[in-house]
DNA sequence: CAGAATACCTGCGGGC
DNA sequence: TGCCCGCAGGTATTCT
């Protein structure tokens, strides 16, 4: 489910009503997500109101005077707001509840989600400290991403989902990129030409944001934290399109796996 | 060391 | 109808 785009459009539904809010209760329905929960750490934050609601990469930073809550959503994971308590379903884990009678309900069937907790300061955190640049921000350009790929020997795709290079990009958006962008997505990276990273640079950049403009993607159960599903997806030129015509060329995509991720590029437009 | 494979987990759709 | 397989938006850990 969650990229950049899906990511940053729950940031924008959960913000308005959590912020300069007042956490009244946290209650933990099970005590493992990919990690243990720390859920005596984060008892701690009860009648601690939220200062700020922030993204970095996929993580969202829910901070407090006293600590940051580090969520990311894994593979399945979702956020919503709810204006009262209600039943929780099998994949509800937690609630954090909060003193105007909001709570935010974090579900995750998978649960390849996180849900940690940080005194200190959560950029110095080991999940996110080691984090490349942000591909919406200004150090995303050719000179980055040159210096970042030059010795790179694996497949571009690879390369612009490290999270370590460049954040946020995952399967769908790699995929879309490397077609708009016209590279083949097992091109090692290092042979990428100057013209070939200002390209994927504009068709990264361009792409995460038409994503967010429309609200995410919604493959299969993306769901804003409205509970409505964004509409990016009817825009995929190439994801989950294999056998089907490419849009440009009408050619039939390909499909590969690279790096055990499905890969759908057009053997005609992408070199 | 880089890069590839594996592991974590549930749900779904397709083939039989 | 039901079982088995492969696959799904991510990434830390283990391997070669």
């Amino acid at each position: 489910m969650p990229e950049l785009p899906e990511v940053e459009t729950t940031l924008r539904g959960i913000q308005p009503f959590i912020q300069h809010q007042v956490i009244a209760q946290l209650v933990f329905r099970r005590a493992n997500l990919r990690w243990p929960i720390p859920t005596t750490d984060l008892q701690r934050l009860v009648g601690q109101s939220i200062t700020a609601v922030k993204r970095r990469g996929k993580y969202l930073l829910l901070s407090t005077d006293l600590a940051t809550i580090i969520i990311h959503l894994g593979m399945s994971g979702r956020l919503r707001i709810l204006d009262k308590p209600a039943i929780a379903d099998k994949h509800d884990h937690v609630d954090i509840i909060f003193d105007n009678g909001y709570l935010l309900r974090f579900t995750d069937p998978r649960r390849f989600g996180a849900l940690l907790y940080s005194e200190a300061d959560p950029y110095q955190h080991p999940l996110l400290k080691q984090l490349g640049v942000e591909p919406l921000s200004r150090q995303f350009c050719v000179d980055y991403l040159k210096r970042r790929l030059q010795d790179k020997r694996l497949a571009i795709k690879s390369a612009l989902m490290d999270q370590c290079i460049v954040v946020g990009v995952g399967n769908i958006y790699a995929t879309e990129a490397l077609f708009i962008a016209g590279i083949h997505p097992l091109k090692s990276a290092r042979t990428l030409a100057l013209v070939d990273l200002k390209r994927l640079l504009k068709a990264t950049k361009s792409i995460l944001r038409r994503a967010i403009w429309h609200g995410g993607s919604s493959l299969k159960d993306f769901l804003n934290s409205e509970g409505k599903p964004g509409y990016f997806s009817q825009k995929l030129q190439v994801y989950a399109r294999a056998g089907l015509p490419c849009v440009r060329c009408k050619s039939i995509l390909a499909s590969i796996r690279i790096g055990q991720r499905s890969t759908v590029y057009c053997p005609h437009c992408q070199h």
